[in-house]
DNA sequence: TAAAAATACTCCATAGGTATTTTAT
DNA sequence: ATAAAATACCTATGGAGTATTTTTA
């Protein structure tokens, strides 16, 4: 698990869609489609459940997201000072 | 500038030197060697003085050295609970 | 001159991209 | 049928390795 998926995983329960998380992230729907399912292999969880209109989350995927947004304001960020 | 570059700086710290920093981290000593070059090229600074008994941090070294033990308590664990 | 570090490469894993297909409403 | 996501494939980058050379006390 990566800083990275957490914080596509935040921004995809933002918009609830998988490609406008890409957009606001400035990447590509695919990249972050793989990321997630990277994440729900490497867990043996599903986070989201998709259909053609976006996705939602799971009850697991839920208690990630809590995870990944209290992770998001210490992790990630590595050098503020120099 | 990267936890793992910072974690190189903490490790050098306590050895004084890249070498054995790398057989405490299990790595080889050219990776270290270049991950401090590079820090230094990217952040235009100095860190080490070296010389054939080891290695010396300079005074913006130490500085950084500071961050990187502070930093170090912080970020870099991504992945407590899951 | 002998240690420690630097350099020159090679390799491999991963992140992200494009093009296309699949799926669910 | 169509919009969204998934898949397949490709590429570039970076981190780490081995072998070797350079440096400095």
């Amino acid at each position: 698990m990566s800083p990275q998926q957490l914080r596509y995983i935040v921004k995809i329960a933002k918009h609830n869609s998988i490609s406008q998380a890409a957009s606001a992230l400035f990447v590509t729907q695919p990249s972050i489609s793989k990321a997630v399912r990277e994440l729900e292999n490497e867990l043996g969880i599903t986070i989201l459940d998709r259909t053609n209109k976006g996705v939602a989350f799971t009850k697991e995927g839920t208690e990630l997201l809590f995870y990944a947004k209290k992770s998001s304001r210490t992790n990630g960020v590595c050098c503020p000072s120099f």
